[in-house]
DNA sequence: GCAGCTACCTAACACCTTTAGGCAAGCCCG
DNA sequence: CGGGCTTGCCTAAAGGTGTTAGGTAGCTGC
């Protein structure tokens, strides 16, 4: 009885490859046993819970689109900065929707706490310090553009934009523009 | 053995109420027989399979939702209209989180025609009307406001604001005015 | 008051999750 | 090089959900 080589590593990893062709919420212990022809059992060795399956690959892919994220930021600031950030959302979300949707779950503080989330916010805040906002104002604006990234990507990953012209592509431009605009001109309270 | 009076409009609105309370994911065939106090295999003679329930249930909360806002939209406009508008959404989703995360399942192309998303969009493109963008910039425009309420709802609703200061509902409120000054600037391409 | 419809039932099967306990593969040491 | 120990993967079993097939009893209408 040859040994598979299971860890936690490879499961996640292969997990969130299931998650990107089928669906996140298609994830289950029972098809990444299949994947790597072993019986469901043993994958709790590995794995606490299926729950804690879900966990990790949204860790994962947190970490994945934190690590794209501060490439495409090296570099670039204001505007230029802006796009960056947002285009590497984007594309993760269209290269990797299952993992994408992984990233969306809701974890448990100190997980949260520990997790690439932060570095995320970091570097939302990094690119408004281009703008020069004061406080509260900057967190203000962190949220929305945390609302407008997470909001697109969610709706046309969602189809929300499939039976209508134009391009999404172009919408997505013009809004990248339309917030640089904002933020340059941000109305006072 | 008395009747249960079970029909597929009860059974709705018992798995929306459900919906709120363990959240939509939760909602199960299952679950909802014993709410009713009935064997599962009841349930098939009213609903034809589970997808059949949440398909439901998401087309229950998408009218509601566009009822309560076209009661919000009557006789405003302009901003007064851009923000009724944006707290029906913020306050129906804090109110019914289930039914919310129901509005967002993925209806088949039919379905979605049939159903009252088309009202939404067609209240949306309303608001608009008052800010006099020209085509295809109300079409860049519709698909940022819907990015913007979904975006900040789910992201509340998640969690993502719990454990910072300022409140949510000020920077809601910051968000509706910057989009406000936004639509009235609008940048050209 | 009976016929028929149909609302709800039992039974059965398939699949997913999780735990308990067993066997043997492979490493570690003499 | 061989015996012991760890541990990776196994079988077995129990509980939950989804779904279908076919039966029985309550309500409706004549």
């Amino acid at each position: 009885m040859a040994r598979a080589g299971l860890t936690a590593e490879r499961l996640t990893r292969a997990g969130a490859e299931l998650a990107d062709e089928v669906g996140f919420d298609q994830v289950t212990v029972s098809a990444l046993a299949r994947r790597f022809d072993v019986r469901v059992a043993s994958l709790y060795s590995h794995l606490r819970n299926s729950q804690d399956l879900r966990t990790r690959i949204a860790l994962l892919a947190l970490a994945e689109l934190a690590d794209r994220a501060a490439e495409a930021l090296a570099g670039r600031s204001g505007k230029d900065a802006l796009i960056a950030f947002a285009h590497v959302y984007r594309d993760y979300a269209r290269e990797h929707p299952g993992r994408y949707a992984a990233a969306r779950l809701r974890l448990d503080p100190e997980t949260a706490a520990a997790s690439a989330g932060v570095r995320h916010a970091r570097m939302t805040r990094a690119i408004l310090r281009g703008y020069d906002l004061p406080e509260p104002d900057e967190t203000h604006a962190v949220r929305l553009l945390g609302s407008v990234f997470h909001g697109y990507v969610s709706l046309e990953l969602a189809g929300g934009f499939d039976h209508s012209a134009p391009d999404p592509a172009e919408s997505w431009s013009r809004a990248l523009d339309a917030l640089d605009a904002l933020l340059r001109n941000w109305p006072a309270p």
